[in-house]
DNA sequence: CCTAGAAGCGTACGATCGTACTTGTCAATG
DNA sequence: CATTGACAAGTACGATCGTACGCTTCTAGG
C-alpha cells in the first residue's frame, strides 16, 4: 500500500477549495458543479470522490476541525498549563480567524445549521463543545495553580472569551474593522486579569 | 387612497414568514416556490408582489430592521438617557433574540453576506452601524452625566457589549444553552459596572 | 357605466441542482 | 502478461431554481 493513493491529492485540493467556499457562501452554498469548474475538473469527478453532498459537507467539517485543532489547540499546547495556556489559546484562536478567505469557518456555518438536526450540525457543535471543555480544563488548572481566583465562574469566563472571538470575526468581516482582533485580545486579557486572585 | 391597498395584507404575511425562514435557512435559502407553498399561494403571486429575489431580500432586511428598531431601540427609549438607557438597550437586545424562530435575524444572515458586495450586504451592515452609533451616543452621554468614567474607551465597550449579544444567540442556538441570555446580561451589566467612575 | 390598473394564478423557459448510471484509462497485483 | 479496481469523465434524469409573459378577476376613479 502506497502512503498516498492517487486520488488523495485531488481530495485535498477539493477540500481546500471547499473550505474557503463554505466559509464564504456556507455549506449549502457549496455546489458540486461550481466546485468542479473552479478546480478544472468534471462534476462527476467530484461526486465520485465524495459521494453525496452531505458526505462532502461532513468531510469539509472534519477538515475544518483538523485545521482548528492544529492552528489553535496545537499552537497553544506549547504554552505552560493554566493561565499562560489560556492566553495562548485566545491568541491562537484570534490568529486562526484569518485562516480562510471568509474568515472563521465555524462562525460562518454555525448560524446555517444551528436550527437543524443531523450529522452535519452535530459535527459542528462537537467542535464548540470540545473547545469549551479545553477552556474549562485550563481554567480549573489555573485555579489550582493559584493563577485564577477560586470563585471564578468558569462557564461565565468561557462565555465571555468565546464572545470576544465571535465578535472579532463579526466586526472584522461585516463592519471591516481592522482593529477587531486587537479589541478581542484586549477584552480577553483584561477579563483574565480581572479573574486573578486578589493580592493579599 | 385607502389606508391599505389590497395586496398589503398579503405582503405582510409573506414577509412575516420570510423573516422566519431567512433566520432559519438564510437569505439565500429563501425560495419563491417554498415560500408560496407554505403560505398556500402561487409562486407567481409572490413574484408579482416583490419582483426579483433580490428585491424580496431587501424588503426582508427592511422588515427585520423595522422589527429591531421597534423591539430594541423603541423599548429602550423609555429608559432615561445615559447608563439606564444603556442597560435597557442591552436587556431589550437580548429579549429580541427570541423574536424569530431561528433567533436573531441579523446574526443569521450577517455571516452569509459579510464577504459580498451589493445592496443587501449594505442594508445589513447599516443596521449594525446604526446600533453602534446609538450605543456610542449613550456612552458619551453617560460620561457627561458622570455615570461612566471619562477614560472609558467607547469603542471597546461597544465591542464587548455586542460580543455578549452575539455569543448569547450562538450559545442559545448551536449549543442549546438555556442560560445563555442570563450570562450575556451578567457580562454586560458587570462590564458597565466596571466602567463607572472610581468612587472618591 | 366604463375603464385603467393592481392582484393573483397558470404556464413556460433556460439554467442548475444532486444523483445515478456508463465508459475509458491507467497502475498495481497475481 | 492478464486482470482487477480505483479514478475521472461523460451522459442522462427528475426536481427545482429565478424570471418572463399572458390571462382572469376585482376594484377604484372618472
Amino acid at each position: 500500500m502506497p502512503t498516498t493513493r492517487p486520488g488523495d491529492e485531488r481530495r485535498r485540493a477539493i477540500l481546500q477549495r471547499a473550505l474557503n467556499v463554505a466559509t464564504l457562501d456556507g455549506l449549502e452554498g457549496i455546489t458540486l458543479g461550481k466546485l468542479a469548474t473552479e478546480l478544472g475538473m468534471s462534476k462527476s469527478g467530484v461526486q465520485g470522490l465524495f459521494g453525496t453532498k452531505q458526505d462532502l459537507q461532513l468531510e469539509i467539517v472534519a477538515a475544518a476541525t483538523h485545521v482548528f485543532q492544529e492552528r489553535v489547540l496545537g499552537v497553544a499546547e506549547r504554552a505552560d498549563d493554566g493561565l499562560p495556556r489560556l492566553r495562548a489559546l485566545a491568541d491562537a484562536w484570534i490568529d486562526y480567524l484569518d485562516t480562510f478567505e471568509g474568515g472563521c469557518f465555524f462562525c460562518a456555518v454555525a448560524p446555517e445549521f444551528d436550527d437543524r438536526d443531523g450529522p452535519v450540525r452535530d459535527a459542528i457543535a462537537e467542535v464548540a463543545h470540545t473547545s469549551d471543555r479545553i477552556l474549562r480544563k485550563q481554567i480549573r488548572l489555573a485555579q489550582r495553580l493559584g493563577e485564577l481566583a477560586d470563585d471564578v465562574d468558569a462557564d461565565q469566563l468561557i462565555f465571555e472569551i468565546h464572545a470576544a472571538v465571535l465578535q472579532a470575526n463579526y466586526a472584522r468581516r461585516l463592519l471591516n474593522r481592522p482593529d477587531a482582533y486587537d479589541r478581542a485580545r484586549r477584552a480577553i486579557h483584561d477579563r483574565l486579569d480581572r479573574a486573578r486572585p486578589a493580592r493579599r
